[in-house]
DNA sequence: CGCCGGATTGATCAGTTTCAAGGCATGTGG
DNA sequence: CCACATGCCTTGAAACTGATCAATCCGGCG
């Protein structure tokens, strides 16, 4: 894991220090990577190009710049549960062990930017404002899978949609046009259901008016006030 | 609840630093708790009493002493989703952000140990293993929510209660007898499920020789071999 | 002894999955 | 430019798993 050829690469106690609290995940990051000492660079993926496999040592921190990520696990017989998706500015592959914990994959053709592990770890051992960073990054990531297990485990099909289009209409919408990145078996994945009851349920929302497609991925919401009534 | 009678016993500071790495999250704790300038004592909760409640300024963070606590989050409707159990030795508790993300509840008679939440940030700004320690503490609890959610969207109920039982059995059962401090209700909160498949799922176990009940919470598992298969 | 909460068991119900067919859009080669 | 293949999505019908409703049962305790 952490060897000791690390140089702690004395990091200047500058502007870009202290990492702002109270601050959003993505922005933790972004303060990190660009500091001294922690070096970043680029590489893309092909659409359902393996990022890392899940067991693989975790060598390197990833942050979206374009496309879109999944990550997820599987049971012996192919069942999977998508953990998150991950969208530009988001972080993944954060691992506080030495390997990955789930599988991620482009769901595009995506570029990311990568951190090695490494410098992060060293960075942290000599900046408490990066451990914390650090920290709060993860804190972020568990929020979300405490929310998720409530969804997974107690809410009906419907409520389910429901709280997935919101969640991606908060975190994708930009144009008032929510552009899907993933397909609906991404989506029952991700919700614990089959593709076809999304897409059941995808249908009865249009229906009723709450929302329009313009193509299957191209939705606009029409009501958040009664899909969050419905998202229980 | 908590009154400012607690009396902060001025621990010395000893060999306990560093805290040592690549240990289990329980013990980052102890070591940290421990430390100088770390404020810890003790407090006592009775069977249903809640400890904090969702949204509540996060003031402490948690150690079991002796008993059981669940910690889970409420749909509007009165669902339930308990996110973990925490035994004897567990930490919880630990938010980054300034209020608690699920409510505690102590499931038996139970007594915990405490720390100010303020008194392990301020460990954590001037000490970087302590800093770590919170990190490592975090992410184990996200790893046990990875594999929770693969459960909770993608097993079936008879893998759920297999892998409650080797999850139970790997970390409370002592003499070779494993005594649940839960009731059904709970087990099917944790899974995803009523009480009533939970029971069922047990009593086929029992019916199939892979378990022995001696009382309704009391059970030796006779098969870890062929309930790990089944756990899928 | 009888009460009470928790657990078990049975019967029926409902929501979701499974299996199956067909539609629609996209892209490729003739 | 059209024919066709392909992948993704939708829709329908049947099957199934787990939920719901309901009736004991059991064990601990006043």
């Amino acid at each position: 894991m952490l060897t000791q050829t690390i140089t702690a690469p004395a990091v200047p106690t500058t502007t870009v220090f202290p990492v702002p609290q109270g601050v959003p995940a993505v922005d933790q990051f972004n303060a990190i990577a660009t500091c001294a000492g922690v070096i970043a660079s680029e590489f893309s993926y092909r659409k359902d190009e393996e990022i890392y496999g899940e067991g693989e040592p975790s060598e390197y921190v990833y942050q979206v710049i374009r496309g879109a990520v999944r990550t997820y696990k599987l049971l012996n017989d192919g069942r999977r549960q998508i953990g998150a998706f991950h969208l530009p500015g988001d972080v993944f592959g954060l691992d506080a062990g030495s390997t990955h914990r789930l599988t991620a994959e482009a769901i595009a053709d995506t570029t990311v930017r990568l951190v090695k592990r490494r410098s992060l770890e060293a960075a942290a051992g000599s900046n408490v404002q990066v451990a914390r960073s650090l920290w709060i990054m993860t804190a972020s990531d568990l929020r979300h899978a405490e929310d998720h297990m409530l969804l997974l485990g107690r809410k009906t099909a419907m409520e389910k949609v429901a709280t997935f289009l919101l969640e991606m209409d908060r975190r994708l919408t930009r144009t008032g046009m929510m552009a899907l990145p993933m397909c609906r078996r991404d989506i029952g994945d991700y919700l614990g259901l089959t593709l076809e009851t999304v897409s059941r349920a995808l249908s009865q929302l249009s229906d009723q008016g709450l929302l329009v497609f313009s193509s299957a991925r191209q939705i606009v919401l029409r009501n958040r006030q009664r899909l969050a009534d419905m998202d229980a």
